[in-house]
DNA sequence: TGACAATTTATACGCTCGTACAGATAGTTT
DNA sequence: AAACTATCTGTACGAGCGTATAAATTGTCA
């Protein structure tokens, strides 16, 4: 029942830990907050019902730990790609932008293990719920700023709201695509394709979206 | 207790049901499905618990009625501003389309009365939502198919799936404004501004991306 | 080995939930 | 006025909820 990390340290409780977090996000991801109850969530990682308390604490708080749990590694990504296209020689391209912001989410999210598949349908979730997102929303802020003030530079006309408008639409618009691959096959009424097909057409409609805004924002 | 319409019908029940209907709307706009109970939109309606029962059948029931309640209105509105389009003697431009698509549904959510804010709230909680969408989405989708057609009437070379792709992010980037006003105000560092800055903004990125998908695709 | 801390089990409490229904009330019809 | 139907009230039931906690178990370390 044991596990051992590679430098020794024998972990029971750890392991653990990340099961009931793991089942949390697939089930809160699946079916929202209200919806699972934590007895189901027991189930789920194979514990009883005190574990679940004893390593996440109230429901609220294990709720805000699993979503807590991956914004690093996300703003990290998304940092490090930004820093990555300040160093380079050419000039930054409002693409690289696009791109940097939403590539490592959409990785995660379509390529990746399902438990990040599972965290990106659940921010999607949470970014249209006033109950949930100001309470997490604000951990991608200062990432997002970044972004934003790599955008002013290279539109230096453009009011900053517009541009801070223009990336909540990029937001939403690579949220939706995570919740809606499943839908837009049906409207175009065939069956869904490989792993996420629409990566290029979400990053050309976000581009164009900035770029129409930064236009018209002067 | 009674109330009496023009024609001098007189309806004891219908003005309760829609009371009953009103009071699902705002908290399940606010709350969702399943945060909400029967009890509280009893108390919200001012009506005893059996009440709601008689006139909304079960919860689920209720719910569906909700939403189903304004599709025609805005299907209507659609429809209308479609013909119209197409009734005048100049040119389909992309951008009415775009227009027509997206204004029923601001009109309603921005100026409107608060029972139409809450059903747009309401839609946009649902469209990430696995376990409402496929039951409701449905209905949008016929007058959404006339759009594509026009739109595809504009721009013949585009992949049919590529415009579906380019309508759903409108669809998505449309109701996450309406979700995210306070958040883009916050973002932006200074307080929400009169009612809908952000429309043309929306329709500008919007217009951007389709345009930017279908050159894109060919 | 025995004490000690971390973890897991099992159970209980008070609450709210969705649903159902018998009876009261009111409006309409005969 | 009496019968009838639509609407509303009040109450009850069983189930599941989040949370707390005492006792059992396990692993660690003196």
């Amino acid at each position: 029942m044991e596990e051992a990390t590679t430098d020794g340290r024998v972990l029971r409780g750890e392991a653990t830990r990340e099961r009931v977090l793991d089942a949390a996000e697939r089930l809160f991801a699946a079916e929202g907050f209200d919806a699972v109850s934590i007895r189901r969530i027991a189930a789920e990682a194979g514990v009883t019902l005190g574990v679940v308390g004893f390593h996440g604490g109230s429901k609220q708080k294990l709720f805000r730990t699993v979503l807590e749990r991956r914004v690093e590694a996300l703003n990290a990504a998304r940092r490090a790609r930004l820093a990555e296209l300040r160093a380079q020689d050419a000039t930054l391209e409002m693409r690289d932008l696009v791109d940097g912001y939403l590539t490592p989410y959409l990785d995660h999210a379509s390529r990746g293990d399902p438990q990040w598949r599972a965290y990106a349908r659940l921010i999607a979730r949470i970014v249209s719920d006033d109950r949930w997102y100001p309470e997490v929303g604000g951990l991608y802020d200062p990432v997002a700023q970044e972004y934003l003030d790599a955008m002013h530079e290279l539109r230096p006309g453009v009011p900053r709201e517009e541009l801070v408008t223009a990336l909540t639409l990029t937001v939403a618009s690579m949220l939706s695509l995570v919740a809606s691959r499943a839908r837009i096959a049906g409207l175009s009424g065939r069956e869904a394709g490989g792993p996420m097909d629409y990566r290029e057409t979400l990053i050309a409609f976000c581009l164009g979206g900035i770029e129409a805004v930064a236009a018209h924002g002067r």
